[in-house]
DNA sequence: ATGGCTTGAGTGTCAAGA
């Protein structure tokens, strides 16, 4: 089973990304984030043409996540449970007994302020929401845009990222929480090359001279990571006109 | 140099992203 992760930075404008990606990969499970549409502008139709059943946690301008399968999702979810949050951030759903949570977790803006404080709580409040789903679905897998760099190997400059948002501690510590719930990144079960991220600013020319950071992350349970022979950055769809600041990330599963 | 692009909202210009 191919599963993947990508924030399309708008589900509208990047619909025919998305369908040529679909068609060129043939995943079996995408986890997108910031849709930023309700579910009335949601592109049902065209994905079921496409050969894939959408579910989609929506919002108006900000945020949205959906997942796509080209099997069927069952045990829908939206949401952390307990956790009053108007952002639309979570939406979960299991596939070929495979637990799918899909994550847009928060930016946080700057380290010290209410958004900051804001993302801690909501990363606390989502770990101790895995740690029940675990126990449930043992086979699980949380996929998203995550909003940290685990590591300065995932920064091109850790020097001037040290400290700052989505490289302090406090967010580095909240990755490693989901470390310690028994998740493993899958991207790092494997050599890679120096230099791999998933997101580059659109300004300053970040994509041409890879001046990036790996955010965007697929964390596997002890069970999954144990079937996991590839995970990768597509960064294909970046280079294209009009592109997501955000590449894909894609991991395959061995079938059970 | 705290900017630089892109998007959605809405039609002038700003919030938010990372």
């Amino acid at each position: 089973m191919k599963i993947a992760a990508w924030n399309v930075n708008s589900l509208k404008v990047r619909l025919p990304h998305l369908l040529d990606w679909l068609a060129a990969q043939n995943p079996d499970v995408v986890c997108l984030q910031e849709t930023k549409t309700e579910d009335k502008g949601f592109p049902f139709a065209a994905l079921e043409a496409a050969g894939y059943t959408a579910i989609h946690n929506g919002q108006k301008t900000y945020n949205g996540v959906a997942i796509l399968s080209r099997h069927p999702l069952e045990a829908v979810h939206r949401d952390i449970p307990d956790f009053d949050d108007p952002q639309k951030r979570i939406i979960a759903a299991t596939v070929n007994g495979v637990r799918i949570v899909c994550a847009y977790m928060p930016n946080g803006s700057e380290v010290g302020s209410e958004k900051y404080e804001y993302k801690l709580r909501w990363f606390k409040a989502l770990t101790d929401w895995l740690r029940e789903e675990l126990k449930q679905w043992p086979r699980l897998a949380l996929l998203g845009d995550y909003n940290i760099a685990p590591e300065d190997r995932d920064v091109h400059d850790p020097a001037a990222w040290a400290g700052k948002i989505l490289c302090s501690e406090p967010e580095r510590a909240a990755f490693k929480a989901f470390l310690d719930l028994g998740l493993s990144d899958s991207f790092r079960l494997f050599d890679q090359p120096e230099k791999s991220f998933s997101w580059w600013d659109y300004r300053m020319m970040g994509f041409r001279r890879n001046l990036g950071l790996r955010i965007d992350h697929i964390l596997l349970s002890s069970a999954l990571a144990d079937t996991c022979v590839s995970s990768t950055v597509d960064k294909v769809p970046r280079k294209l006109e009009r592109p997501s600041d955000h590449a894909p990330v894609v991991a395959e599963l061995r079938d059970q």
